[in-house]
DNA sequence: CAAGATTGACGGCTCAATCTTC
DNA sequence: GAAGATTGAGCCGTCAATCTTG
């Protein structure tokens, strides 16, 4: 709990002072962008563990700030589409960097080669149950 | 962040459904035994990575459910004790099992003792850092 | 003046209710 | 009627300002 915490408080610091978005925000946009570049609302809100509602309120900052688009989608009316607009992928291109870099120094630096190999499969044996 | 957010949430929904208290209090209430049952406001804060502020709201619900008190601090009178009362030390030691439980299903069961011991050394490794 | 704690204003999320489309 | 998404009300946390004591 606390090594998360860590990560994840100097993840949210190094973005805002570098690129100048929340670390939430990134994980949004990652997510999009390892989907394609496009995600329905519910599978968005589904991914970032957000509620319909909070996925709502949270596309609405991601879109005035010009980083998404919503776009209606063509096979189910009541669908709305999160699209990845050029700045919303170039931001999450010059943020990749910095994630990585903080990712490195406080978890990666930590661990042998050996050591990262049982935790990712570790790791993976969780998310798969 | 998968991994934690998982066990986060399935640690919350047990708490609520058999304690009745968030997982953030227990959080709370177990490092504030693991203190000897007391800590200063301000340690408080610290160990919860909450800010100061956040602090004092938190533990004003904490003190209305009655499970923990305040107490003017005899060596410093501008600080403040957050003391568990027995009602928050029994509601604590009910919760431990559901805690072991919950973590024991999500991630102990999905790992031999050798990988645990990995694990654990390499997150106690970074915590020094 | 610095440190401990609290308060007021406000941002961000959830729950329940609502609207639209399947 | 059920599912996708949104809206209104309210809870929880932060930031900046304040009060008290060192």
């Amino acid at each position: 709990m606390h090594v998360h915490a860590d990560v994840v408080d100097t993840l949210d610091d190094a973005l805002r002072a570098t690129v100048g978005i929340p670390g939430a925000w990134y994980e949004a946009l990652i997510e999009i962008a390892l989907a394609g570049g496009a995600m329905r609302m519910s599978e968005f809100a589904a991914e970032t563990t957000l509620t319909r509602s909070g996925a709502t309120r949270f596309v609405d900052r991601l879109e005035a700030a010009g980083l998404v688009q919503r776009q209606s989608c063509t096979s189910d009316r009541r669908a709305w589409e999160v699209v990845l607009t050029d700045k919303g992928r170039a931001t999450q291109l010059a943020a990749d960097p910095i994630v990585l870099d903080v990712i490195q120094d406080r978890f990666g630096r930590h661990i042998s080669d050996t050591e990262a190999e049982v935790i990712s499969s570790a790791l993976d044996r969780m998310r798969e149950a």
